[in-house]
RNA sequence: GGGGGAAUUCCAGAGUGGCCAAAUGGGCCAGACUGUAAAUCUGGUGGCUCAGCCUUCGCAGGUUCGAAUCCUGCUUCCCCCA
């Protein structure tokens, strides 16, 4: 199985990466590899935490993916025993629960599902660092943390920051960049892959591989794509995430929501379209780009023509201002109308579209709530409306549903 | 072990006896403008039978005509010294 040339391996490898360490020992690996035929091991590391794989999680899986297609040698660590103790970086700092081993194992089989769709899991190695964290002996341990001193744990940024701000490092938590270097060490990793913010343990498993007189690996480091807000980190917590389990419909939607400024970023880390391309694009009309990259995303997801359907959908609903196509049946009941009708803002609140009659009546006297197929704009709240089945409500642009009349008396 | 500080409405953070449903900023919601982007402008952001009323300022009591504000106890968090 030849490899392409190293020139043209590196034009794949370098898209959308932030910063490959050392970037000179890079080509080197790929002449070696491609001269003894063979394939690198491309190492990527995972706490099985409990992901819902978003497309944040997807930069560094397609890069994995491309190393794939390149020939390479995928080996995926789930990190069961790093679990165990936390990433210290920060985020998820007071997670408080411990999670059981069956947990764990749950989330990891979760995991390897859904990254399946991005990477091809039947030619990659998977490995639970458990398997060798395990068995170690307390001797043995004492050794491997002999191997690493204090002052070299404190240039790691997120420890130093922690050190200077007086807020508490423990014990356990100084293990974490240990043992994932260590994990570098297991499976004589050639290439690790991460975000920027892992430099330090990528360092770290280099001084690790480089004592057990190994080739020490390279790090190649994905920048951190910005989530909807175009601002934060793409993550769950904060809310502004596309999952790749998401319905299309859902995506696209999300997509369109996306600031301009982060649309290159987008194209180049999610995306195979040549950069060449993207540039033309970029220069057209923001929207005809946008929905460009929500077309191209979704469709890795899921089917070309369900991304397709999904755009087309979105410019009828949303672009145009059309009725949205599946909207929500509420039930209620007749008891609830006098002479066919009831007062606009308790209608609200019955049908669940306000959590509560103060929030009616400020959607109402905001012109925010309308009514019918034609959305007449409700006027006060106490405006009676005649309730017919099948009347459509809305509260701004993304509540809505549609009226059934019950007789029972609930 | 000793000493000190803090807990306010989604978040941050004002407020130290009545003018407090509680400043300001962020977030969020609605409206205008638009490409449902950004920016901008406007209004809103405890509940209700809504020009009024009711329940909120860690928890439980107390003082007072009146408490987020004062007192007592409790809980939680943080800091300093050892």
């Amino acid at each position: 199985m030849p490899f392409p040339p190293v020139a043209e391996q590196l034009a794949v490898i370098r898209r959308g990466v932030e910063k490959i360490v050392p970037e000179t020992e890079l080509a080197a690996k790929l002449t070696k590899s491609r001269e003894t035929n063979t394939p690198l091991r491309i190492k990527y590391g995972i706490d099985p935490t409990g992901i819902d794989v978003h497309l944040g999680h997807t930069v560094p899986l397609r890069k994995i993916r491309q190393f794939q297609e390149l020939g390479h040698q995928a080996v995926i660590i789930i990190g069961n025993y790093t679990a165990l103790v936390g990433d210290p970086s920060g985020r998820d700092h007071a997670r408080s629960k411990r999670l059981t081993a069956d947990e764990v194992e749950a989330n990891a089989v979760d995991y390897l599902n859904q990254v399946g769709k991005v990477i091809d899991l039947s030619k990659a190695e998977v490995h639970r660092n458990g398997d060798w964290f395990g068995p170690m002996s307390f001797a043995e341990i004492l050794q491997l943390c002999g191997k690493v001193t204090v002052a070299q744990l404190l240039t790691r940024d997120d420890f130093a920051k922690r050190f200077a701000a007086e807020t508490p490092i423990f014990l356990h938590e100084c293990l974490y960049p240990v043992m994932q270097a260590w994990d570098s060490v297991v499976i004589k990793s050639d290439i690790e892959l991460g975000g920027t913010e892992q430099l330090y343990s990528f360092m770290l498993a280099r001084d690790l591989q480089t004592a057990q007189k190994l080739s020490p690996q390279i790090g190649v480091m994905s920048p951190i794509l910005v989530g909807l807000d175009g601002v934060r980190r793409m993550g769950k917590s904060l809310g502004n995430y596309i999952g790749i389990s998401e319905p299309p419909f859902e995506m696209m939607k999300k997509f369109m929501q996306v600031p301009d400024a982060v649309m290159r970023m987008y194209f180049e880390l999610l995306t195979d379209l040549p950069l060449s391309e993207i540039d033309a694009l970029l220069a057209g009309h923001p929207k005809t780009a946008k929905t460009t990259l929500a077309r191209a995303v979704i469709g890795q997801y899921h089917s070309a023509a369900e991304a397709e359907a999904a755009a087309t959908r979105w410019q009828q609903e949303v672009g145009e201002g059309g009725l949205p196509t599946d909207i929500p049946t509420v039930k209620l009941s007749r008891s609830k109308l006098t002479d066919g009708k009831v007062g606009a803002a308790r209608l609200l609140v019955e049908t669940g579209l306000t959590p509560s009659t103060s929030d009616a009546r400020r959607a109402i006297a905001q012109g925010g709530a309308y009514f019918g197929e034609s959305k007449t704009r409700i006027e006060t709240h106490d405006q009676l409306i005649s309730v017919e089945a099948g009347l459509l409500l809305f509260v701004g642009k993304k509540k809505f549903c549609r009226l059934e009349l019950t007789d029972n008396s609930q």
